[in-house]
DNA sequence: ACATCACGTTAACGCTCGCTAACACGACCG
DNA sequence: CGGTCGTGTTAGCGAGCGTTAACGTGATGT
């Protein structure tokens, strides 16, 4: 009855085993005939679905970044505390990181292979959701510069996105156990910011002093 | 009088250039002309030099996570004091960070483009690297388990190789405030392994359960 | 019954890329 | 001087890749 039902699962399935691949073998490394493949379809058939390979890739990392700061977005505005927001902002990221691994990977790795619109764009959500959380984490730490969320910020999701690396045997038993130490070792980290404030010196306008 | 010299400059510099380039847009991204033209020759010169391309990838691999090995293991053996030795640990680990940006990159993100042999010793290396570090963690926190430590260091690994992202308008001002701020981080980080030690069960064979 | 459309197929083109072949040329050395 | 070696050059091959073209085919609506 609804044909763009079938439509969208065959495009997301596509999406799916794509994101996969690419995270696997990086963009370049996969071809176009192992993505059809992986889904039952082979090669050319991605073209009655897709403009091109880099279509592709442009609608994961806009996806993924959207989404994240869609739903950064959400949790902040419905959770008044400061500290409790934080803590919803780094539950929602370990979702994303642990659920949608290969999107995680291909965020912060496969930019560059974007058209240029596309690329300002995602980096645009990217720096909308990274402010997101440096509006929280200074409401929560306000001895901390603006510099020094935004780093701390940065790291942690550095932090966080490590899912990835403890694939195999190195990993934790189950996803629970593994998002609670993720989520303790991220708000740990962060209690860095709580002393030792930085040196109170105003601002000069050129930083290369010392 | 010694040709060797100039031979071996040649040879850092190609590796210098090319490590930048694959960090800036993938290996599969970059072109050996690049690589030659960076260097001033072009093209095929390379091969006076290298066997191939991937050669070049693994000797950089290679060499990194040898340097990581050899530095860390140093560090951890001159310094009997565990909380000084995992301080140590994470000040080195930093200056590779900051210095060596484009390996550190590499080091995690093109790893399946060597052959198979190479990889292996590469993946020997990191592990050895990791296991390092997971020692001298359970020292100064024995409640963890060794699960625990190691996905807190693979996670610590990722907060201090963060420091490729905040390239540009968003870094702090100087070398030292960042490596000062990671390390705080860092070592803040790990501080959530003292409190909450995990469930004290019993490992089971099989770690479905709930 | 027939045109349309969604969704595939295979063949082939054009381009890029890693690599080899063949050659050049200055430095060193017997 | 003449041969070898180190280090480049340019030309070109062969493979792989993204993409397009041309065609097939079953479901659908009139």
């Amino acid at each position: 009855m609804n044909p763009t039902k079938a439509v969208e699962n065959r495009r997301e399935q596509i999406l799916r085993e794509a994101a996969r691949l690419f995270a696997e073998r990086g963009f370049h490394g996969v071809g176009v005939d192992e993505i059809g493949a992986a889904v039952g379809i082979s090669g050319p058939g991605l073209y009655r679905h897709f403009a091109g390979k880099d279509a592709m890739l442009a609608e994961l990392l806009v996806g993924i970044s959207g989404r994240l700061l869609a739903a950064g977005r959400m949790r902040v505005a419905e959770t008044p505390d400061p500290a409790q927001a934080l803590d919803a902002l780094i539950r929602g990221h370990i979702d994303f990181a642990i659920d949608d691994r290969p999107l995680i990977t291909l965020h912060d790795r496969e930019l560059d292979r974007l058209r240029e619109s596309d690329r300002k764009l995602v980096r645009q959500l990217q720096r909308q959701y990274v402010e997101e959380w440096v509006g929280v984490v200074r409401r929560v730490y306000p001895e901390a510069s603006v510099l020094e969320a935004r780093a701390a910020v940065h790291a942690v999701f550095g932090l966080l996105n490590s899912t990835p690396h403890l694939g195999g045997q190195s990993g934790l038993p189950d996803r629970a156990s593994t998002a609670a130490l993720l989520h303790r070792l991220a708000l740990s980290a962060l209690e860095a910011l709580e002393n030792q404030a930085p040196p109170r010196r105003p601002w000069t306008a050129h930083p290369t002093e010392r």
